[in-house]
DNA sequence: ATACGACCTCAAGTAGCTTGAGGTTCAAGC
DNA sequence: GCTTGAACCTCAAGCTACTTGAGGTCGTAT
């Protein structure tokens, strides 16, 4: 007897594999309350339907985003009511806001290294100058 | 007798203003050995000294740029051995690197968000369609 | 029969701090 | 000289989102 298993239903190591996460992450997402509990074999192993799995890459797809898990939890609060599409439009708007916010942050910080790099190159000529220019940038504020 | 604290020398409130951060991150850099342990009153204060300040405002701004503490500490060890330079702008172009890394990712992500609102707006036009796209549209590899 | 991978639970570790409890010390005003 | 209130002290625990490890069971292929 092989078929225990119908083709909907997925052992904890095939529903992590198909949501590109970690088995222990998915245990952790159960334990939290992110991911309902799921049914068991008589042996105690976890069995997953479709519809968790598709449940469970949500959770990965959002995470990946950079989403936080409250306000993942916030999203998947709105959809169980159904047509709170306000809601969800809402918050994936706020969250392309934080997303901007970073970027714009992580840009300036990228340009500020750039210059400190530039202007080693140009003062440490050959690469031993003890006056090295990065330390004296990195300590300013900028 | 009031000045006890020559103007060099500061009291940990003081000194973490002047880098930017709260009391017990500073006492929790001390802690972990990426802060030198700092001088003491008689009554147990800690007294900052110019030096010790810029070496904290060194530490925050890398931290604001984003760099992990031992890598901090990497670059803290690199710049006691005087000449170090080569290793320093190593260590910048490779955050440099991560930085640009993660700004094309999040620039990715923030792209495939747009999408989803601008489906969502598109399909479930007047805010209460309850076929709303934002979910089978997390719910996706993409 | 035996090996081996996949599963189980429970506990502790990770980063980089923050928060809280409970108690001194300092500087200023009266 | 006394009191108030801010700033300091230590130690312990909490936070996010997991990962890692120990020690054991289950499933299946040979």
């Amino acid at each position: 007897m092989e078929a225990v298993f119908l083709h909907a239903e997925l052992t904890i190591g095939r529903a992590a594999r198909a949501a590109g996460c970690t088995v222990p992450t998915v245990r952790y997402y159960e334990e939290i309350g992110l991911l309902s509990v799921v049914n068991r074999t008589a042996s105690g192993h976890r069995v997953y339907a479709h519809s968790t799995v598709e449940q469970l890459k949500l959770i990965r797809r959002c995470r990946d985003f950079g989403m936080a898990i409250k306000d993942i939890n916030a999203l998947i609060a709105v959809s169980t009511s159904p047509a709170e599409c306000d809601a969800a439009l809402a918050l994936i708007n706020e969250h392309r806001g934080n997303l901007r916010d970073r970027i714009a942050e992580l840009k300036s910080l990228e340009r500020a290294l750039a210059v400190m790099a530039a202007r080693c190159e140009a003062t440490c000529v050959g690469g031993a100058a003890p006056c090295c220019t990065i330390y004296s940038d990195l300590a300013e504020s900028g």
